[in-house]
RNA sequence: GGUCGAUUCGUCUAGCGGUUAGGACACUGCCCUUUCACGGCAGUAACACGGGUUCGAUUCCCGUAUCGAUCACCA
């Protein structure tokens, strides 16, 4: 039946992509992937009020940086160009106006306070609904109650007018929501919605409608803000004749605070000290600078394995997927119909699981850039090295250096409680029989030799080396707990451990 | 308030009439280990409530409660 799936994401410029607007995408791309289909970005700009500068870009390097590949956009063009609906503005009045003329839309030329006064009416006569509907557009300033001459009069003079929809007074409109079944409502629910503005740029239902139309897509899937609009748009599609190749709709839960009431917030993720966009974002009147994901030092990976589940599981018990294997796995039945909380911690865990994954020589660029950032000197070799001995205690790239800033200077000072209690007469003599073996050994200067140096000369000492094995990394690093300190000489070298052991023995008492 | 929707451990969830209600995060304990982590093993912890339907309801139906979305010339 639906030979070419196509959909489409449609964000609106006005910020930074919300991480919910990231699943959303997600979703599209899943199902579009999945189905052999094609995946659109279109830039739906028709408030002028909002559009900030610089949020196209901005969404289109996010969803570059999560993987997100786009087959048709703005950016890369397509049969259906342009994407962005500000440029398309011709293409919606002429439906508009064709809705006119055919009686299933009207113009109207009523005021901001006129339609506050016949709310305030309404809400004062205790009235089911304060709206411009079917009841009450008969009392209204519109080319449904003007007299002809006085229409034609206004609309020569140019006077700014906005077009509504003409909608029916009792009719059940029905949609079958992949996600949700069937969703029946009532359209007396819905009021005479504005279609066109009286910029001349048409509302999200008209614009939405007319390019979902003209870009044949097949699956709208979107979030469930959408969903008590989606009738409204089952009926543009029947007034606008493409009744017979009407999409199919899918609404997707909402992301929730990590605890109390609502939808996750820019608010929520500052309280919690987490990032609510993928990437860094700062906005061009404030200069407010707002974390990212990957900033905070997240893979894109592991951001995609967390935001999937979030909302629809493959029903096994496989937690770790790869895009690929989402694509495969992946069915718009599954996903779930209530909202999801976001939880932080769990996005922590599959960064450490990708983190770990992760080659060693890909990690390293930022170890040694945190190095040189703090005052030293790194080789990428060196760098690579710290990696293989830190990344699988770790979640972020960004934890690596500090666990292992030790290795780069001879430590000044020494963990005074560990010193009280493991700097003994014991552990000087270990410490002075190692740096003795050390000096008199040739052997190839890597741990597990070094291991082998450092038992003979206990053995040979009559010291129990695992009494003093905190003591000696006490005397080496300056404090008593990191990675594993054989690894850890390796990569320090014999001529600086030698030092450290002198060191030690001089100013540790 | 109207309309629409949702409701399984603290959180993400599996379940689609008969299960010791499963997994993951977090938490606790044990093991591993020279330390801290990582890892392994184990444990605490859930079907919102009330009616039906049925031999039998977490599962189906109806209420109640709670939560969510939405009611603009914003998307």
């Amino acid at each position: 039946m639906q030979t070419n799936v196509r959909v489409r994401f449609a964000p609106s410029p006005t910020g930074p992509l919300h991480i919910g607007g990231v699943r959303t995408a997600l979703y599209n791309y899943l199902f579009a992937r999945k189905m052999g289909g094609k995946m659109l970005l279109r830039i739906e700009d028709t408030d002028q009020n909002r559009f900030v500068p610089g949020a196209e870009a901005y969404i289109i390097e996010s969803l570059k940086w999560v993987g997100i590949e786009i087959d048709e956009g703005q950016s890369i063009g397509g049969p259906d160009a342009p994407y962005r609906q500000s440029e398309r503005r011709e293409i919606y009045q002429k439906e508009a106006f064709r809705l006119v003329e055919e009686g299933k839309a009207y113009y109207a030329f009523d005021t901001a306070d006129e339609l506050d006064a016949m709310r305030a009416r309404l809400e004062a006569a205790n009235a089911p609904a304060a709206q411009y509907n079917a009841i009450t557009r008969m009392q209204m300033k519109n080319s449904l109650t003007l007299p002809a001459a006085d229409l034609k009069a206004r609309l020569d003079a140019g006077e700014s007018y906005v077009i509504r929809l003409k909608t029916p007074r009792k009719e059940e409109v029905r949609l079958n929501d992949l996600i949700r079944g069937w969703v029946t409502v009532h359209s007396s629910a819905i009021d005479d919605k504005v279609l066109l503005k009286s910029d001349g740029l048409p509302t999200y239902h008209l614009a939405n409608v007319v390019d979902d139309h003209l870009m044949k897509i097949t699956h709208v899937i979107r979030g469930e803000e959408w969903l008590p609009s989606a009738p409204l748009h089952v009926l543009l599609y029947r007034y606008l004749g493409w009744a017979d190749t009407m999409p199919q709709f899918a609404h997707l839960p909402l992301l929730l605070k990590p605890e109390g009431n609502g939808k996750l917030s820019k608010r929520d993720a500052d309280l919690g000290g987490f990032p609510i966009f993928p990437l860094e974002w700062t906005d061009p009147f404030s200069g407010i600078v707002a974390r990212g994901f990957r900033e905070d030092g997240y893979l894109p990976e592991a951001l995609i394995n967390f935001l999937a589940f979030l909302g629809w599981n493959p029903g096994t018990e496989q937690e770790l997927f790869s895009m690929d294997e989402l694509i495969a796995a992946f069915s718009i039945e599954q996903v779930h119909k209530g909202g999801a909380r976001f939880d932080i911690e769990k996005a922590k865990w599959f960064n450490h699981q990708y983190i770990r994954q992760q080659a060693n020589a890909d990690l390293a660029p930022t170890v040694q850039h945190d190095a040189e950032v703090a005052g030293f000197d790194c080789s990428i070799e060196k760098a690579t090295k710290i990696v293989a001995l830190l990344k699988e205690r770790i979640h972020f790239a960004s934890e690596i250096f500090p666990e292992a800033r030790t290795i780069f200077y001879t430590p000044e000072t020494y963990d005074e409680t560990i010193a009280g209690a493991k700097w003994n007469a014991d552990a000087k003599a270990a410490v002075a029989a190692f740096r003795d073996a050390l000096q008199a050994d040739e052997g190839e200067f890597v741990a597990e030799h070094i291991k082998h140096t450092l038992s003979e000369a206990m053995q040979r000492a009559g010291i129990k080396q695992g009494k003093i094995m905190q003591a000696m990394r006490l005397a080496l690093t300056g404090s008593g707990t990191g990675p594993d300190l054989m690894l850890t000489m390796e990569i320090i070298g014999r001529p600086e451990t030698l030092v450290r052991l002198e060191r030690a023995l001089e100013r540790l008492n």
